[in-house]
DNA sequence: CGGTACATGTAATCTGTTACATGATTCA
DNA sequence: TGAATCATGTAACAGATTACATGTACCG
């Protein structure tokens, strides 16, 4: 139940709607986890029906009718549970390592093909991230508890970030050698 | 569909049984992708239904029967499909991070707690990590492709510690210093 | 006598993805 | 007129986790 605690993580700063949440839930809580909005709409009923969240409906002028969902005081308390719990950790599951065993068998240039867009998807992942930083997260001493976490998060993207770039400049490098024997 | 190819990526190399596959695959394989016997049970009746695998039955004595489980032709040309296919990177997906949101409304030394426990868990799997490369891939440029692809894997595999490992640090760092004032 | 290794499964449930479905308003 | 934004859902399927279930042989 790991969505439905990012829902109520985003919930606990302001009320929101399944269009809201589905929208990455907050512009940097879905970097870390996104999930489609039909999941999110069906999980919200789920939250409901457990009450740890509750709905306000909202007539709309010009706009469809929305549903607002407030975190209650027991899935405030239940959420509050769930930090406090054990975290597993668990394994990253990345096709791109379970091609790389294929290596051999497969065309190395198909797989080199492929580290080179993900080279591209991580240069511009770090970039946003870092526009990010600039903007509110200078100076992380003096911060509050609340946006040191989410400093925290961003840090950990960011580290993530550059260690996969690292990692595929090495790949590159060492496959186009092997190519050019 | 992908722990099933993950299952065909360690049957490219030799014929295993599910109990051999539920014990990491392969030594290394198993880092990047794992999954419990019951599941792997399941995917191999599947992918026998389909006729990617085949099996044969051994009697053993002494132990109890095992299935041998082998690529087909028609597997082994699914596989490579899959292989020059796209990948598709997925949000990694970590409660940690989700968790971090909730700081200032948690107390933070729970959440300092978790991170000094990942700590010591990226410090084991970057230690074992090491260790196979010590033993195995020392100078990279001289491995066959099949070999240099594993050791992109594990490569990857040490970056990510690496940076877990930077990140706990700092992380560490910065909650215990506002926890002092 | 108890634990570990070997060996294979079913069933229930939970989570996640893909496809399908609707409908108003605003902007170019 | 057509695309984007706002807004909410159902249904089918695929993938993953947890619980339940069985049985031998070997080592200490």
């Amino acid at each position: 139940m790991s969505l439905s605690h990012a829902i109520m993580t985003a919930l606990m700063d302001r009320q929101l709607t399944g269009y809201d949440l589905a929208k990455q839930f907050d512009v940097s809580l879905g970097f870390f986890w996104s999930a489609s909005h039909q999941q999110i709409y069906q999980q919200l009923k789920t939250l409901t029906a457990a009450s740890y969240v509750a709905v306000t409906e909202v007539a709309q002028s010009g706009k469809p009718d929305k549903r607002l969902y407030e975190l209650t005081e027991s899935g405030r308390s239940e959420l509050i549970d769930w930090v406090a719990g054990e975290t597993k950790r668990k394994p990253a599951r990345d096709d791109l390592f379970v091609k790389l065993y294929n290596m051999g068998v497969v065309d190395g240039a198909l797989l080199l093909k492929q580290i080179l867009e993900r080279q591209t998807e991580h240069q511009q992942r770090l970039a946003l991230y870092q526009r990010i930083r600039e903007r509110g997260y200078q100076q992380p001493g003096k911060l509050d508890q609340h946006q040191q976490g989410r400093f925290l998060a961003l840090l950990a993207g960011i580290y993530q970030e550059r260690a996969a770039l690292q990692w595929c400049d090495e790949a590159i490098l060492l496959m186009q050698s092997s190519a050019d024997n």
